[in-house]
DNA sequence: CGCCAGGGCCATA
DNA sequence: TATGGCCATGGC
């Protein structure tokens, strides 16, 4: 395949500069993260509306179990992610709560971290790293999934071995990543998802063209 | 009506 | 390590 940096000079020229984690806070970036997991972000969007303007960890901590569950329902899986906004908010508060000291650690070290609580995976960690934190590091997902099975990676397509191969194939520099994992997912929804719609695509002529 | 969206947990083999 | 079931809402 073409080098990684000619895939997203080309996106880049094709879609611009997107900016698609729109959010007030860091905290509501974290907030959106999580509920966003296997849910549309339409309905994440309705979900944190309902916090009406009042989202930190204080304020998620000083709910009941039932308040919190009924303010996310429209993000689905509202059980479970509850749960999860609560350990998140634990664990930052645990910390200080101040963002700007905690994002000065150790990439590798707040990454453990995350993945050590209740509900945050790889994607989730990652996005909460680079969005939320501002720090290099790499998020893939569903669509990055899909983009690399038509630009076959050789090390293999796991969590983690796209993410090296995304890392190591561009400049270790947040905006790009930002930038590129938004081409990617822009470029996916437009493209080759359900159907493979290939006309018009700034890649049509590099895409292996496999059927996903 | 069925499908699925910017996952992760847990049980099982 | 690698599947498979489960979680839940709203848009199409």
């Amino acid at each position: 395949m073409q080098k990684l940096e000619t895939i997203y000079e080309i996106l880049l020229a094709h879609y611009g500069d997107l900016e698609w984690w729109p959010a007030e806070t860091a905290f509501e970036v974290i907030v959106g993260a999580i509920l966003t997991q296997n849910t549309a972000w339409t309905n994440v969007e309705k979900a944190i509306a309902r916090f009406g303007g009042d989202l930190s960890a204080e304020r998620i901590l000083a709910l009941s179990p039932e308040e919190l569950q009924e303010i996310i329902r429209p993000a689905g899986f509202f059980r479970q992610k509850s749960q999860y906004l609560k350990a998140v908010s634990e664990w930052l508060l645990s910390l200080g709560g101040d963002m700007d000291m905690l994002s000065s650690r150790p990439l590798p070290q707040i990454r453990a971290e995350l993945l050590g609580i209740r509900g945050v995976g790889n994607e989730t960690a990652d996005s909460i790293l680079l969005y939320a934190f501002q720090l290099p590091s790499f998020v893939v997902d569903a669509y990055t999934m899909r983009f690399f099975r038509r630009f076959p990676i050789p090390a293999g397509e796991t969590y983690m071995e796209v993410k090296a191969f995304c890392e190591a194939g561009l400049p270790r520099d947040v905006e790009i990543y930002q930038h590129f994992h938004a081409l990617i997912v822009q470029n996916g929804k437009e493209h080759c998802r359900k159907q493979m719609s290939c006309p018009g695509c700034p890649l049509a002529e590099l895409c292996l063209k496999t059927a996903l």
